[in-house]
DNA sequence: CTTCGATCCTGGTAGC
DNA sequence: TGCTACCAGGATCGAA
């Protein structure tokens, strides 16, 4: 599932891809991939032909293309989706949703940019930018924190928030009005990482937890773009987050069963929102009932 | 205002 | 073999 590592991964693959580049052509081939763009399928392929394309931006899990007018192209990966550069001529994917074509590509085997999606949670939409906002981020996401790796995200104001609420740690780090970027998979490695269990309420988070807590946030997503990272100067810009190479580095997600890297106590899944938080049961207490 | 659960989607897999 | 049930989960929406 593609969290912030994934994305930003996509993001400097598309930089290195398809920055600089005129679009000719946007074929949407399911409406649900630009269910986003309230104006329909066919004038977000309008709106978007001729327009040259600018340096990717990243906030949390989303990416945005900034066009030249002040506009942008909005892409969320969602659970499945990934933006794939292929030479014009390889075979469309079963779940290619949008194509986009481009000026400079005058044989069929030069790159187009393609979204592709599954579960179709994903999308692409075309957005003004929030007035002066010097990244040009879409209005649309003006809601959404910063994320940890942001260099204007306040730690201070984070903890703040935690101390305000009336919520579990788990809950915060997922909601993207307080920090971005983490879901479900870098969550419960923060947590494991900082011996916190995921029910523990955000108002008993002393300012060194936080601290601690965010500081783990960010070694984890380091350490995956890391790895990551290191794939995206091929010709396929091909993330998905599901990327079988940083899951042997998790701790807690996915480990049910395995003993914990620190105790040897066997890892626990429990359902927790209509997903699963995987947590070692001796390292990772559960607070004590009020 | 905050909190929280339901909902969208589809392919893979477990179970019968 | 073929069917059903369940699981993965980010963001949004509406109820309390």
């Amino acid at each position: 599932m593609p969290e912030l590592p994934e994305v930003e991964v996509v993001r400097r693959g598309l930089e290195r891809w398809i920055s600089g580049r005129r679009i000719r052509e946007v074929e949407v081939l399911h409406p649900r991939a630009v269910r986003r763009h309230l104006a329909g399928g066919e004038d977000f392929a309008a709106a978007l032909a001729g327009h040259r394309v600018g340096v990717p931006h990243r906030r949390g899990k989303y990416l945005w293309i900034p066009l030249t007018d002040g506009l942008s192209v909005l892409a969320h990966l969602g659970m499945s989706g990934q933006l794939l550069v292929q030479p014009g001529d390889a075979p469309d994917e079963r779940h290619l949703r949008v194509r986009i074509r481009f000026e400079d590509a005058v044989s069929p085997s030069d790159t187009e940019l393609r979204f592709v999606d599954q579960r179709t949670f994903g999308g692409l939409s075309l957005h003004p930018s929030v007035p002066l906002d010097p990244d040009g981020l879409p209005d649309v996401i003006a809601h959404i924190a910063r994320d940890p790796l942001d260099p204007a995200f306040d730690d201070e104001a984070f903890h703040q928030a935690l101390r305000r609420r009336r919520t579990t740690v788990k809950r915060a780090l997922l909601d993207q009005s307080l920090v971005s970027g983490v879901g479900n998979i870098y969550a419960d490695e923060a947590l494991w990482r900082s011996r916190l269990h995921y029910e523990r309420p955000t108002a008993t988070l002393t300012r060194p937890r936080t601290s601690e807590l965010l500081g783990h946030v960010r070694e984890v997503m380091r350490a995956a773009l890391d790895v990551g990272g290191t794939s995206f100067d091929s010709l396929y810009v091909n993330v998905n987050g599901e990327s079988g190479y940083f899951d042997r580095a998790l701790d807690a997600y996915g480990r049910e069963g395995e003993p914990c890297a620190r105790c040897g106590t066997a890892i626990r899944r429990n359902p927790w929102m209509n997903r699963s938080s995987h947590y070692c049961p001796r390292c990772q207490r559960p607070p004590r009932l009020t």
